[in-house]
RNA sequence: GUGGGUAUAGCGUAGUUGGUUAACGCGUCAGUUUGUGGCACUGAAGACCGUGGGUUCGAAUCCCACUAUCCACCCCA
């Protein structure tokens, strides 16, 4: 078969046998972030250039090599979003939800786009959760947003992933780090990789996150973020450690952890894995309290964080954590004949508004293979309607695990009863698990 | 952007000293006597062997290029 074209490199299709993993960690993360207060906003796919310029920072690989920007057709500079907090806040921003009680709490489920090489646990359309909350500038909100994080990740049932915690400053200390940085760097020039050259003058903290052997071990002995934060950034972080103990969540700090993104301040974090390739980290966040402020806002400090969720869905097969199980067929209703037919599709209409998942043949098969199909969908429950059957009005119903045959009337309220009365154990049974 | 692996029906695979109709499993569809699934059996549909060049009498098989895909670098979720 010769298909006109495959799907654009670096996406994926999420098929009908799939799609109820996704449905599953949607829904959950939705869920959970709603219990902590965040209710969900949508904003636009592409928005002005100008905005991830602005905001991610036009030095950043995100900006400069990995966004699909493209003029459209009235002259605009659009961009397809590469992460959700730009927008997130411009729409937050845009329509005056910061005038309302703060702090203001969101959540969203987005795709975002980025031009990078598709890899294990990376692709060019990709989905996240997130959530932001603006207009709370305590260590109190970093944790609580942590915390939240934590307990999707306990919801969904992964375990094993490492939070790892670190503090990169506001613009007054950070320029002092970069100082210190920049002279430690500079002694060590020749040794360096050729990227880390350039970054020596642009963002020489990236250093500290190279990969290159002998850029990691200059590294090692470089000066620490934590050791040239100002008072109040100390505290900050302190305060939020010691929060973060008291909810009993761990983590550990790692000051090599920079982030991306310029418009992150003090708090940042990463909860990462280690089974699932190169790209471990699950989830990513921070502080950025100067974020609002730069896209034209009253200054207002802001955290957050997005989780991938192909990333995620990774982690829980690699885990072999649970799904909400797919919903079965309740009830096959066979047919034989056009007259059948009629009647088993005003039964099928009829349990479908009493909330069954039930099908009719659709393709006009044989008994036998009306039968076989049945029980390919996994039905529960499955009938025959023929002449015999409209004219003494009952029908045989057939329990399809354990074989067994009633005989019902052919009514919507007899079969209703039917179903009911045969899957009320099952329902218990549940109950009693789910306890 | 830089490396390395891979590319044969919907899925998973076989197919080397290059030689006639490209094989197998799963899946799909139909049937195995009259209106009842799972097992078994029979049969059918389904492949321009990634694309384009080249070598050769002859290429799924050898060579080159391209593309896609996977993994890693990089970057990040």
């Amino acid at each position: 078969m010769a298909i006109i074209t495959n799907a654009p490199r670096g996406t994926q299709d999420v098929l009908p046998s799939q799609s109820y993993k996704w449905q599953y960690i949607e829904q959950t993360a939705l869920d959970i972030a709603r219990l902590h207060g965040f209710r969900e906003i949508r904003f636009p796919v592409f928005e002005h250039t100008e905005l991830f310029n602005r905001s991610v920072g036009d030095t950043t690989d995100v900006v400069q090599k990995e966004m699909y920007t493209f003029e459209d057709k009235g002259g605009r500079s659009i961009t397809l979003r590469p992460e959700g907090t730009a927008g997130a806040m411009r729409a937050i921003l845009q329509n005056g939800l910061l005038n309302d009680a703060l702090p203001l709490k969101a959540s969203y489920l987005i795709s975002c786009f980025r031009y990078e090489k598709p890899q294990a646990g990376r692709l060019r359309e990709f989905h996240q959760f997130g959530v932001e909350m603006a207009g709370a500038g305590s260590y109190a909100a970093d944790a609580q947003v942590i915390a939240l994080a934590k307990a999707i990740f306990d919801a969904l049932g992964i375990e094993g992933l490492a939070l790892e915690l670190n503090s990169i400053g506001c613009p007054t200390c950070r320029a002092e780090y970069h100082k210190a940085l920049r002279e430690y760097f500079a002694a060590h020039r020749d040794q360096l990789c050729d990227t880390c050259k350039g970054r020596l003058e642009k963002n020489p903290m990236r250093i500290l996150d190279c990969k290159n052997p002998a850029c990691a071990e200059i590294a090692k002995g470089a000066p620490v973020v934590l050791d040239y934060i100002c008072d109040d950034c100390r505290a900050h972080f302190e305060g939020l450690k010691s929060n973060l103990d008291a909810m009993g969540i761990a983590y550990t700090v790692n000051p090599t952890i920079v982030r991306g993104l310029d418009y992150y301040t003090r708090t940042v974090f990463e909860f990462v894995t280690t089974g699932i390739g190169a790209q471990g980290t699950v989830c990513g966040g921070g502080r950025y309290d100067g974020l609002i402020e730069l896209l034209g806002g009253q200054p207002t400090p802001s955290v957050g964080f997005a989780m991938g969720l192909e990333r995620l869905l990774l982690v829980m097969e690699q885990q072999g954590c649970g799904f909400a199980p797919e919903q079965k067929c309740t009830m096959y209703i066979g047919s034989i004949g056009a007259a059948a037919q009629q009647k088993a599709a005003g039964l099928t209409a009829a349990l479908r508004e009493e909330g069954f998942y039930v099908e009719c043949d659709a393709v006009g098969r044989s008994v036998k293979a009306q039968m076989k199909y049945a029980d390919k969908l996994g039905a529960k429950f499955s009938c025959i309607l023929g002449d015999n059957e409209i004219e003494a009005g009952k029908v045989r119903v057939k329990r399809m695990d354990k074989g067994e045959i009633t005989e019902v009337a052919l009514d919507r309220e007899a079969l209703v009863q039917y179903i009911y009365h045969n899957t009320i154990d099952e329902i218990v049974e549940y109950d009693q698990e789910t306890k």
